[in-house]
DNA sequence: CCATCTTTGTGCACGCGTTCACAAAGACAT
DNA sequence: ATGTCTTTGTGAACGCGTGCACAAAGATGG
């Protein structure tokens, strides 16, 4: 971004690879952690194992941001906290809505990390009139026809949809319509959206799915060493496949 | 392709990409919804577009199941969810456990997608005494004093962590230990794990952080063609970091 | 039976992300 | 100051994943 000062390596914002955007609220967090305990300064090595990461990778994702460190030294913990939380544009307050005040919703509203991390809930939005005004979380939850004046009047670039799955796609639509660039999906549904507008998938069920895959792979290997065939469990083998569910937000049934 | 068809190219689990296997359950739920549409054959064009990716990348995915499409024609719709089910473990039955039934446990046992996937909940386990016995989602909570015991009695290989980060760490020894091999976390902390056990993350604080990252990033472009400096709205430039909050999972403070 | 047309399956090239391994930078002791 | 020792920052190699583009397979119609 060009913030910048004249030196400050950095600041290549556009040049910060996904992979590593990824990484950094990981950092961030055991960095939390360390400053909590009044840690001054800590090694790539150490950190990257707090992180669960390979050092040589956190010093590569690191230099991406232009973070100094000191050699033979490490990085001062509050500085990098301070520059990480600045480069994820934690230092500035989101506001943020929920959509879709389910088991789910519900969840989210009560979530205690939001305040902490730069995030605000600013307003709980549900389709249907008999949660209007009750309150979740402390907050009243408010009809859906209001949806566009509450993301015009609070500022809302976030918006959190944990809507039935068949709801997702309009909700979306009215959300960026309104304004909202930046979504957080919790409906098991491909939201298509204009250019310009990041969305991001949280979805239960496929992950589940993917432990499934590597579960099954155990079992057979275990049981080709022994027996050549499938897991020895349960053989059930039903066509599988029987109720629509595809309908639900990826856990949490309206 | 080489795979020579001596029916069964398949089978080759350990040479299916990670990348693919995630992307199976997001065909899955494409081909399920054109199965329930009574939809006989899809080309991959088709079926890309609703699963929101590249024709190619399908294709090449389904390649290394062997499936078989017909060329001209597509693929037959039953014949896929058939084999990606199979290839996903699905046709078995999955008993899983939640750890942890705070809003989110509640949620997720809540959770419609389970069973129609495949996965049962074969127990809700939480370390309030208070919880015992009370009926959650039609399932009573057990103490986590017998989590072992339900473990082995269930023949469980899947567990679902939602229990606070401090606890998450004993809370996976003790899964593991009993049997468990594949874990599904949704507490904020790096786990650790001895090998041959899977552990997949989910946390919405990071997912936030990521869409703030590139919310800022667009801020700041916006900015830049007509000022040049930072986003307009909150220059709110405090240290930051304030509440300990890595203390509860991701979306669920108990 | 042959021609045409559709759609698959995949060889290939490219780019991103990961990891290794090491030179350079600096702290610290003497 | 000088040497030693630690730890960073990064060049380079490698491997995986993606997407293009096309040949081969098979359906369909004449």
């Amino acid at each position: 971004m060009a913030t910048g000062r004249t030196h400050r390596p950095a600041t290549r914002s556009r040049g910060i690879p996904e992979a590593t955007v990824a990484r950094l609220p990981l950092y961030l967090r055991a960095l939390t952690a360390l400053s909590e305990r009044s840690v001054p300064t800590v090694s790539s090595e150490e950190l990257a194992a707090a992180a669960g990461v390979n050092s040589a990778k956190l010093r590569k994702d690191f230099s991406y941001l232009g973070s100094y460190g000191t050699r033979g030294v490490g990085y001062d913990v509050e500085y990098l906290v301070y520059q990480i939380s600045r480069e994820l544009g934690l230092t500035q307050d989101w506001p943020v809505v929920i959509v879709g005040i389910g088991n789910l919703g519900a969840a989210l509203a009560n979530y205690g990390g939001f305040a902490s991390r730069g995030f605000r809930v600013a307003a709980l939005i549900d389709a249907d009139p008999a949660m209007a005004g009750k309150p979740v979380a402390g907050i009243p939850v408010q009809h859906s026809d209001d949806l566009e004046k509450i993301i015009q009047d609070n500022g809302v670039s976030i918006g959190v949809i944990a809507t039935p799955a068949g709801a997702a796609q309009q909700v979306c639509d009215r959300l960026v319509a309104a304004g909202v660039t930046s979504i957080l999906n919790f409906a098991p549904t491909v939201l298509s959206v204009p250019d310009g507008v990041d969305v991001r998938k949280v979805d239960l069920s496929i992950e589940l799915q993917i432990l499934a895959f590597h579960e099954q792979r155990k079992a057979g290997e275990e049981a080709a060493s022994a027996d050549g065939a499938l897991p020895a469990a349960a053989a059930r083998s039903d066509s599988a496949d029987q109720g629509p569910d595809g309908d639900m937000p990826a856990v949490m049934p309206a």
